[in-house]
DNA sequence: GTGTATATTGACCGACCGGTCAGTCAGTGC
DNA sequence: GCACTGACTGACCGGTCGGTCAATATACAC
């Protein structure tokens, strides 16, 4: 008997979270094969479980790629309305953007690939809303953009302007890694040198910075 | 004779360039239905034809995706080499190199969709190759951006740079659309001008500007 | 204990997958 | 006329898919 509470407190039968932890899994699983090559018996087998037991916690396979993109695009806006609510001056609005969702990235590959690769496969309503709130991160980005050109750029001018660096940050999926040989603070320097100097305003080398940064501290 | 020579011409029973409509049409069904998601009794019927035919042309479902990966990159790469046996002021050849990209994007959305989402799913052999060809577009960038810099940013430093302007140009396949508001050329002006000014030398409005444009043609 | 809600499972289903096969057919060279 | 070829098809294969279900194990309230 109390052998198996022992057991019971190492490993509890029903863990705490055991949907949280479905659903990272199925992040990093859809990432790697893509929504429709993922197979759900291949991602219980994953995690340790019954197939049964995944449809115990999500009613469907679409059910676990809306959750994942939802609860990423929620995160993603409460970001921008908490910069906003800061009410920085126009120039540091747009840099603390950039710099709070290039380090955002760093923990959430998995959810941005699926994200951008697999939102698509979402029936229209669901995939409607979750299109509703990249609408409204891009429109944060517009608005940052336009006062950090002090007006010269309208907001609803500022579309291509936001694409551009949406572009410059959300790339960095398909080569940046977290512990690589480039830091995400550092290319967040980059992109903020581009975006307020262009090509020749970047710093000429990014490792050597770190590197100076490293020995300085 | 003459008769049947002209319904031949008319409808050939094997239409010529029979395998390259595979081809096209599989780089459209990948693009939208991803890889894995696309099956290949769908993708016959797309095409009007039966499933063993395509099978008649291509041995399996991954030589389909080699061959339209492997095409498009050799597409790219001869765009890289004709721009740079050019021998143009360094300026302009990174100018050019962007324009020519950005036009050679606007007709093929669904390979580059393929190559960015789907060339994971080749085996190894065949996925290098394509890395290897991706490895070389990226080489040309980084001397192009290294000479335009005029040399402040090193070729073996320019790696973040040259993702900063893929980033740029390769995330208009999120968001631009051929025919659409937006003209591929003016989104090239405004590439540039952020590379050469940054976001203050972006044009108040490209959508202005294309009317001004058309006015004064 | 006993009852009840929840966690968990293996066995199972129909549909569909990538791929193969035997065979038909129209055209071509001789 | 006849051998040969490449284009083309419908039927079919073993296997896997997403999803269901009845049965069991456990936790907890009383």
């Amino acid at each position: 008997m109390t052998s198996a509470a022992a057991t019971k407190t190492i490993t509890p039968l029903a863990r705490p979270g055991q949907a949280e932890v479905i659903l990272d899994a199925a992040a990093r699983f859809f990432a790697e094969r893509g929504f429709p090559g993922a197979s759900m018996s291949d991602l219980a087998r994953e995690c340790g479980i019954s197939k049964a037991l995944v449809y115990h916690y999500y009613t469907n396979k679409e059910a676990l790629l809306y959750d994942i993109t939802e609860r990423y695009m929620a995160r993603l806006v409460a970001l921008c309305d908490e910069i906003e609510s800061q009410s920085l001056p126009p120039g540091e609005h747009l840099r603390a953007l950039i710099r709070r969702f290039l380090d955002e990235y760093q923990t959430s590959q998995s959810r941005h690939m699926v994200l951008t690769h697999d939102a698509k496969f979402l029936e229209a309503p669901r995939r409607k809303i979750i299109v509703a709130r990249q609408r409204h991160v891009i429109d944060a980005f517009r608005r940052a953009i336009s006062a950090a050109t002090g007006g010269k750029l309208a907001v609803a001018d500022a579309l291509p302007a936001a694409m551009l660096v949406f572009g410059m940050i959300n790339w960095t999926f398909t080569w940046l890694k977290p512990g690589g040989a480039m830091s995400y603070d550092d290319f967040a320097d980059s992109v903020i040198a581009m975006i307020e100097g262009g090509i020749g305003a970047l710093p000429p080398s990014a490792s050597a910075k770190s590197s100076r940064r490293k020995a300085s501290a």
